[in-house]
DNA sequence: ACCTGAACACCGTTCAAGT
DNA sequence: ACCTGAACACCGTTCAAGT
């Protein structure tokens, strides 16, 4: 009733808790007017339509990010890094969706963090173009690993729904026993740690191979330092 | 007019048609409705629902991977998996939206890649969970390199208006250098030899990364094998 | 079995009109 | 300047009714 001003930083507080809550699709412009108390049409004056807004949101998301530089070596900061990213997009899951929808969207705090992970790149001994292919090999494999977790979202049943899916799924794999070998194998393991082992195992795997292609152009005669 | 009579596959085949061309905002129902000179709610007795047909399509989509054995070594059959796999989703670049926007698709043809992947793995000397590990990390790094392709999809604009553009950017990055630098030298380079460049350097990385695990954990004793 | 027409509840966006 | 109400052109989906 005695809702204060709209302004553009409500607007983006509000459909962040939205997106957060719900999910890319429940952000509606009306529904987003009801929690804001004010018609589904408001937020025009503040934000300009819906890709903005998705894009201020996704900006929003991006200013959470602690970007440290005192890393031991380039490969903690590189890790750092990643695991900060890692921990924005399971965060705020519908981060995927949102830039796979609206390719174009940008921000001064998206910005910020490409600079920073160039920068640790560059750290680490990348230049010219290897440069730009380290970052992007870094923030692709995060990327792919948190949409590879979006994929299994729904342990809404519990343990029983479980077996019985599992039985579904058998008659399915079939013709794959290795894959259903490994699928039994995960879904009788811990969601939150598979995750994380996943991600970290992937993580490492990338540094070793960023790692050996800092030693190859370095001349490969001192392998150890 | 003599239009045929529908089935499950000429509405897949048409739905892929308007994903390819238009993309994943384009597919409702009415505009299929109308490429198959049909009434919108024709494709409900057929695949029950929107988001069941997306689902199709991807399947249908995963059915083109050619899923080769021959290679010579593990690293050869693996860069050729993922190189397979980035080629269907540069092919469709509606794939990626369309995993985020509904993250339980699945189908036969996307778990036999699935298995694919597992078994080519295997082949390397993978196993337990370092397997699943593994197959994560390069389907995790494909689609996070298919996803980054798919952010910069607007050349719409010849040279013209890319050096326009290229000063509101510098204006805006004035505060980052280094990120300055970088696109600039990305905007001077030919987009499609730096896609494959940057696909290609990722590709290397983590491959080398895997080598290096197995290494490890095959003893460090005989790395010249 | 397969398809249509009409209907329902939703959407993003615009724009005149209000304060 | 900021916001509303009504309107427009779209959605996905359902369902009785047709053949």
């Amino acid at each position: 009733m005695a809702t204060e001003r709209l302004d553009r930083q409500r607007v983006i507080n509000a459909a962040v808790a939205l997106l957060d809550a719900e999910g890319l699709d429940a952000l509606s412009t009306r529904r987003l007017g009801t929690v804001l108390e004010a018609s589904a049409n408001a937020m025009y004056w503040h934000v300009g339509n819906k890709e903005n807004l998705v894009g201020l949101a996704t900006n929003a998301g991006f200013a959470e990010l602690e970007l440290r530089t005192d890393g031991e070596s380039w490969r903690d900061r590189l890790a750092a890094t990643a695991r900060e990213l890692r921990g924005l997009f399971t965060r705020h899951s519908w981060l995927t969706a949102a830039f796979s929808a609206h390719p174009r969207i940008h921000g001064p705090e998206i910005v910020r963090f490409q600079n920073h992970l160039l920068q640790v790149c560059q750290q680490a001994g990348f230049e010219g173009f290897d440069l730009d292919w380290a970052g992007a090999t870094v923030f692709s494999f995060v990327i792919g690993d948190a949409w590879g977790q979006a994929q299994s979202p729904t342990p809404d049943d519990s343990s029983a729904m479980t077996t019985e899916l599992l039985e579904r799924v058998k008659t399915e794999l079939t013709d794959y026993p290795l894959l259903l070998e490994r699928y039994t194998a995960l879904a009788n393991a811990d969601p939150a740690t598979v995750d994380v082992a996943s991600f970290e195992f992937g993580l490492c795997s990338m540094l070793d191979g960023l790692q050996a292609h800092l030693d190859h152009q370095n001349g490969t005669t001192s392998p150890n330092t």
